[in-house]
DNA sequence: ACGGCTTAATTCACGACCTGGAAGAAGGTG
DNA sequence: CACCTTCTTCCAGGTCGTGAATTAAGCCGT
């Protein structure tokens, strides 16, 4: 319930917005389309669009015929109204790309980082804004905003608290702002990479959702109602420390029997060698898939991912009864792994652990964009902020 | 994000909700706070609240002296404006209860059943409705509303899954719709209590909070940022049966290691029989009561409470993690026995299974409501659409 | 009792907004 | 080139919140 008033500008804000997001989620659309879309009126719609065009923010792109009449003319977001920039802040990596509105890449920057100094990780994330910024050769006045998705939980005021990266109430957002005028949005890398499949990938379209991800670690991303659940201090979706087996397995937490502990690479590999496997890579990823492809021939190996889809299952039972989305989508280097083998058999075990009726109206897919769509999915940020502020750029504190 | 417009008739509902619901929640406000509050200009304020005076739905009491100057007129809901009933439909019983706007009881009917059927149930609901209308002596047409908590799941369209009442798909709402003309709203028992809680018990203040119930059986209210989540498909927040112990105990959902085998009472009972302990008591609750004393004397009851704080924690770790909330507020009637006695237990447990930083942030307390607010959590849904709308009673259809 | 003082509430002209209907523009068809 | 269809723009009308000015209501000191 909102203790807010409204006036009568918001009411015109709040109507470009409608129309933006429209034409941005729906593709190309007429104005008689829009018209129909937002049941505002034929007149109100070319008005608001007119004066959108007239800032730049939407174009006209083409027309399309129609019977005898005049050929209606399609509007879309202008994709180089402005740029926004999207950056990983992984364990081992950071990425920064640089996209047009439309999210086209147009530019990008990796930096492998050893020990992920907060100091280090700033100098590099700006860099890397500087670096796509300089590549695409766009003006820096025309970039909307940085968005970041980091490894860790951050709180409403851009303090990350990782214990992957060793970081314990660092001030990054505040540190990044130091360097750079353009507008800072911080995020958990886990919802970023939500973001991006609800945007672009398999969440597409469901507006109640869990993206679960299955990496070294466990983690996901809540979407309720349309929009990243995140809780009263933005730590929402730590599923992986999800207790699941009470009194079970230590987890690198703390706790005891963490989903994270089962199935987390790291937690499956420990309990395939518990458990008498073997393998002879070196590389966290390269044992996952060769465990998996040992399954054929060892008892051992198949006993192994048997047990991790039944756990994994168990973990997305909890999700299915406790917030009834409407679906699940898998991803993680891990996940995807074992999704692409596996799905029937996690979704039929799934089953075995769900209440009837959630688990009836639940469907569950496996990521579409792959590993790598973190600094997209912040690159969303910005984005999204546009469309709800209808279209006007906040004036740039230029100190 | 919305895909409807914003009229200019909008925008004065909107500011009458605004207006109405702070004076509704935050008890007598002058016209001089509402515009502070609501950042109304003074000239709105005075406008919005003669109009909602003129219809009757507010209205002045009393005035509080300033220093010198006019003293300020306060303004409160009309507590007789209208009326509202809220029933509860449990296992055993039906409660109908009528309130005033101030949520004061005016009357009230209950009806044991033995078997829920619906048939029954609709008819003890729609008798009490009338009872508790002519006790009060109330006009019909001012009742604004029937909020029914009922022991189940409850679809989108007021269907009704209830394992304990042994219900699938009963079209309750439309079955209440056929015997009265007042608007029917359905919702999740649990639902309603925690819904009473966040108003006028141990949730007040909080927007993002989980009530928690222990009772026979295990569920829970999920409260995100102010309004109770319901999921897809209105089932969420069936936190009982999530799996805690993976391939533990059998629950009577058909799953194995549901918290609800270990932290209901019924579940807690069989562990303690089969451990050993005995009774003398025939009721469950008295049962319940009765191991609770004997841990002073019983080593077996005291392994199976500790057990029973320990499962709990590790229930109410699962939401801190997942969903981090503010406030956790157990309630439900094993739920109050046990934390009346164990609250301090149960905090610190919580804490070893749940991330540091979420568990930093939560409270965790006990109802305050005790366990017959259910009724008084139904009769806030048409109080709750009322404050929407501005104050703005939709017509009765009379057919 | 009375005028100054302080604070609260109301009034009013104004600008911003959306709407429905009429008029205008753009392109195709015969 | 007239005519038709499909959109788009213009215009008068009505609603809304706002700020400044005005009125209302009580206190205080003389």
């Amino acid at each position: 319930m909102d203790v807010r008033r409204t006036t009568v500008r918001d009411m015109r804000r709040s109507n470009r917005s409608v129309i933006l997001s429209s034409i941005y989620r729906d593709g190309p659309l007429s104005r008689h389309e829009l018209s129909a879309r937002t049941s505002l009126s034929a007149a109100s719609v070319s008005n608001l669009v007119s004066e959108l065009i007239e800032e730049g923010v939407v174009e006209e792109a083409g027309s399309v015929e129609s019977e005898g009449g005049r050929p209606r003319v399609l509007l879309r977001v202008a994709p180089t109204f402005r740029y926004v920039v999207g950056a990983e802040v992984g364990e081992t990596r950071i990425r920064v790309e640089l996209f047009d509105l439309a999210m086209t890449v147009l530019a990008r920057a990796d930096y492998p980082i050893d020990v992920p100094q907060p100091a280090v990780v700033v100098k590099h994330v700006l860099e890397g804004l500087a670096a796509v910024i300089a590549e695409a050769g766009v003006q820096p006045s025309l970039v909307l905003g940085l968005g970041v998705g980091v490894a860790g939980t951050v709180d409403s005021d851009a303090v990350v608290h990782a214990q992957t990266l060793g970081w314990d109430a660092v001030p990054l957002g505040e540190m990044l702002a130091e360097g750079t005028e353009i507008p800072i949005h911080l995020d958990n890398g886990a919802n970023m990479l939500g973001q991006a499949e609800m945007w672009f990938g398999a969440g597409r379209g469901a507006s109640d959702a869990v993206i679960a991800l299955v990496g070294s670690g466990v983690g996901a991303a809540l979407v309720a109602d349309g929009s990243t659940y995140r809780g009263t201090r933005s730590s929402a979706g730590e599923w992986g420390h999800m207790t699941i087996a009470y009194g079970g397995l230590r987890c690198r937490c703390g706790a005891e029997g963490c989903l994270e502990a089962y199935v987390g690479a790291e937690g499956v590999l420990e309990r395939y060698r518990q458990a008498g496997g073997s393998g002879s890579a070196v590389d966290e990823e390269a044992a996952f898939v060769e465990l998996l492809d040992a399954v054929g021939t060892s008892g051992v190996a198949a006993t192994i991912v048997d047990d991790t889809i039944g756990y994994l299952a168990a973990g997305f039972a909890n999700l299915v009864n406790l917030v009834n989305p409407e679906r699940i989508v898998l991803g993680g280097w891990a996940g995807l792994l074992l999704g692409e083998r596996y799905l029937p058999q996690l979704r039929e075990a799934v089953g075995k652990h769900a209440l009837r009726q959630p688990y009836a109206q639940v469907s569950i897919e496996l990521c579409e964009l792959g590993r790598d769509a973190v600094a997209l999915g912040a690159a969303t940020l910005p984005v999204l902020r546009l469309l709800r502020d209808g279209g006007v750029v906040p004036p740039r504190s230029n100190r």
